[in-house]
DNA sequence: TATAAGTTCGGTGACAGAACGAACTAAGTA
DNA sequence: TACTTAGTTCGTTCTGTCACCGAACTTATA
């Protein structure tokens, strides 16, 4: 369990260890088959990787024909990942190891002043799982950190996150960092959530979805030809101010968001008040709805309309095979049916809606999945070298090298 | 220029043609730096590319102190890529060399009858213009169509696009590459303008950015982290169905998308037609806005609003950098001038609106970005071995290779 | 004379391919 | 039942090829 690999080998040696990795314990031979290599080079490869602790023997295969072969798996406990989901009300926290699979895990109300505190809180809360978990600090490798807002990982601040107090003021990735004693990446919780439903949940081998939260806010994160897409400011999906469902040319929305006071806790209950002159929370709205009440009822159809009417400006816009809905709103199957009810009276092509099979651990299992992925990188080399397109430069500017 | 270069050198290959593509003429010890290959590496393979034809010697460079260097540059004419606009009124085809330069042009009314007496029409004017550009048949490498819709490269067809007659119940891309006798891809023709713009208008260098395309319909293309966006059926950026300006819950919604019917020509006429009761078509109404018609003024207003919105909702869910606006409509100063008036009124975070540069010819660009890049890509290999995510299997399947 | 461009030469490391031994199953044979 | 033998697959060894590097060297300048 040296260092990074040797360079030039990163290419065949991450391609070795993405087959151990999906493949279960697997067998020299196979890996070469399914990576094209020969055999021996793949015995090489695992040679190093066994030596570096990445991987290990786990047996043998028997009853077919032939000799039997020795198989090789993934040494799970080699690096552990921690997962957070930082959610304005609760903190959820996670301890992965390389399989994906949590070995620890823990939740507690989000502390309420914010700032440093809540960065002490989360980090805490991690390493004890993790000793909890008898796994060793030195083998935590990473941090994935989901927030609200938009965070950008050069700056280490998060815009648009007005949940949580003082992220605004502090460089929060540096905190984390200085916290945790090891690198940390911040990432939108939506999005997590997206990537996390993509990679266990609903939207699984599905290369365009949308995931929409919807809760006391309201956003989305698309996952468009299998990437995550993030927009120019880590935005993409802040879909609260679709204009839609109150005027958008109104004062208040441009402070709320138009979407978001139409369809989100506030408009659920304000629209409740509005039929009845009561105040009740969303889950009595619910339950009224349940038991009979007509107003409830209306109420939760025309959220749901707008529900419906928010998917239409996503495909519109994006054009997902599948939309996933969640939120502690999103979640609630008198909002899928009804959704699913209204969609097709507001948008003319057939879309799949389904609500997150992963329900509100989907943003923990996405940072699990970032954080291997991320590993995976760091350890194994990118194999990207140039995803972007080369075309000759405009011509505008004036000719590079013309004399040297 | 025999065939593709071997197969393990394709690698280096490509970024060595890279280099000397965008860095004009170059020298090979400027390559070596620009690649971090040595000097000698690529002294050889630019031979072996000088040998094929790729490239060829232009110069020599002096006035410095050392040795002068030689340097080298893309063969223009190796190879012809040829351009195609399929417009719902007229046709344009371009021919256009290695550098992505237009070296032959043509333009007509589009076939009315569709199907195949379109194909015919096209072809029949780009291998024209080739032989009027003296460009050799065999030098046509590959063409690229922007037609309206979504068309499917694998099945050949194309989904939404009933501007053109007959083309939904044929193979389209079949039919082009029996009347061109070499390969031909299609694309959108939105999504190829702002590909275009995104190259050599004023997209350049802008990672996120998205085109709207304002004319008889409405359209989009985004591009996001650098790459185009095209959705699960390729239909992405197809704005008409938003459910913005009109009530998408109306039955005549379905039909034309109630954003659509808001926004485009049938939208303006129609609104100015119910202020004055006189029917007039949308250039008039400019004019007459121009001329200090109130009604027309407010038609506009009416309409700039709504493109306002439109854009909000792209920004809400996609969050571009820069939006082009594009399309007879969209391009007029007065719409421009007007959306970025009121877009702030109700989107709260600021966005760059431009006109497309490149005006009509903006999907011809990207006809061209799109031909040069993919003939790089079969001709020095693509260097994306596994793009995707490696993350363990979900745990859901049984495991793989427990006894093989 | 300093400096840079380009070539020649002698590596080195990552593979492939063929050949081969090892280990196993499944048959037939004594 | 025990002993072959054929067929099959696993994994290693050996040899070769190819891409590429580094250093030394030549050539051509300001």
């Amino acid at each position: 369990m040296t260092d990074t690999p040797r360079i030039s080998r990163q290419f065949s040696q991450r391609s070795v260890m993405e087959a151990i990795v999906q493949g279960g314990p697997i067998s020299r031979a196979s890996i070469a088959k399914l990576t094209g290599l020969s055999k021996q080079t793949i015995s090489e490869i695992v040679r190093d990787l066994e030596e570096d602790g990445w991987v290990r023997e786990t047996g043998r295969t028997s009853g077919h024909i032939g000799r039997t072969a020795v198989t090789y798996e993934l040494v799970v406990d080699a690096a552990y990942i921690i997962a957070v989901d930082l959610g304005g009300t609760k903190v959820r926290v996670a301890v992965t190891d390389l399989a994906g699979q949590i070995v620890g895990e823990d939740a507690a109300p989000t502390d309420a002043r914010g700032g440093m505190h809540l960065v002490t809180q989360i980090s805490d809360m991690a390493l004890a799982a993790a000793t909890h978990a008898k796994v060793s600090r030195e083998r935590l490798r990473l941090a994935v950190v989901g927030v609200p807002g938009a965070p950008d990982n050069r700056t280490g601040r998060i815009l648009l996150a007005p949940n949580i107090r003082d992220f605004d003021k502090m460089d929060v990735l540096d905190a984390f960092r200085q916290a945790f004693g090891f690198d940390v990446l911040l990432e939108n919780d939506v999005n997590l959530a997206a990537l996390g439903e993509s990679w266990q949940g609903q939207g699984q081998g599905i290369d365009n979805l949308a995931y929409v939260a919807l809760g006391t806010g309201i956003g989305s994160g698309l996952i468009l030809g299998g990437t995550l897409v993030r927009g120019a400011a880590n935005a993409a999906g802040e879909m609260g101010f679709l204009p839609i469902g109150a005027d958008p040319f109104e004062q208040e929305s441009l402070r709320v968001g138009a979407y978001e006071r139409a369809v989100a806790t506030y408009g659920i209950i304000a629209r409740y008040e509005a039929a009845t002159g009561e105040k009740v929370d969303v889950p009595a709205v619910f339950e009224r709805a349940a038991a009979g009440d007509k107003a409830a009822d209306a109420v939760l159809d025309d959220t749901a309309r707008q529900v419906a009417c928010g998917i239409a400006a996503i495909c519109a816009i994006a054009n997902p095979q599948l939309v996933i809905l969640g939120g502690s709103i999103g979640l609630r199957p008198e909002i899928l049916e009804r959704a699913r009810r209204f969609l097709p009276l507001c948008f003319p092509y057939p879309v799949e809606i389904a609500s997150g099979e992963l329900g509100s651990r989907a943003a923990l299992v996405g940072a699990t999945a970032v954080g291997l992925t991320q590993l995976h990188n760091t350890l194994f080399g990118v194999a990207t070298p140039n995803a972007g397109l080369s075309l000759p430069p405009t011509g505008t500017e004036p000719p590079q090298e013309a004399v040297e």
